[in-house]
DNA sequence: GGTCGTTATGTTTCGCGAAACATATGGACC
DNA sequence: GGTCCATATGTTTCGCGAAACATAACGACC
């Protein structure tokens, strides 16, 4: 239900020093971008405010420029956006998933008809 | 030590119903194609003979036909091989690991290249 | 200066997958 | 029939990342 039903291809770049980006950082750009706060967007996926913002952490650790910028206090209380980096990094990783995406098509439905059908009637 | 120095990018190909295969079950069916054995190719990788079982158990429940032939006893105590199928599983996973590096390098190095430099003196 | 909502961070509790441990079974071979 | 070694499974223990819980700080605005 909350659960995509067709996820194909589900891939993390990983670089040395235990440093990698997957889809849940990915994910976490994207909804920090549409909803302007760390924890609006940690909601948004289930994800504990602590939890979003440890992620959140690590980018900015990891990059030379953070990804997040974050404003505290204020009338809203503050908020956190994307910097130019921050989308960039988002926007490569979307680009990898797609040229991913389709230069494994073949081979990913190759495997696929090799499942078995459990058409069960559950 | 054991860890390559430089991985570039894990996939998994995620089909429904929990379903899936990543770099442990390919690199599992690899080494049990060069081993002939589950518990040698366990060994091999660090992993418990039982947790190299149970996986083999999956794989072989989540296609048509088994991906690993088993049998028991004998001189030698028994052993593992690939079936087709699961020679042909193999080898369609690390086509699409290439494809996808291939695919995504510049985005890969994009975003590599973006990554704070740690050259530090631990 | 009080309110408000967010970021920031420490501490404690807990669930669950993994590991560890324990046995049983099969069968070729001598 | 005893040996040997790998497959086959069940049971228990355990470590660790995750969640839960708890506060503190910030600052625009009224």
């Amino acid at each position: 239900m909350s659960e995509p039903t067709d996820p194909r291809l589900r891939l993390r770049v990983v670089f040395g020093d235990g440093r990698m980006v997957g889809p849940g950082k990915a994910d976490l750009l994207e909804l920090i971008r549409d909803t302007g706060s760390i924890s609006a967007a940690g909601r948004a996926m289930r994800m504990s405010y602590k939890r979003a913002w440890s992620l959140v952490e690590e980018m900015n650790a990891a990059f030379r420029e953070p990804l997040v910028a974050r404003t505290r206090g204020g009338a809203q209380g503050g908020g956190a956006a994307l910097t130019a980096a921050g989308e960039a990094v988002l926007s490569h990783y979307r680009a990898i998933e797609a040229a991913a995406a389709e230069a494994g098509a073949p081979d990913i439905a190759a495997i696929r008809g090799m499942l078995r059908d459990i058409s069960d009637g559950k």
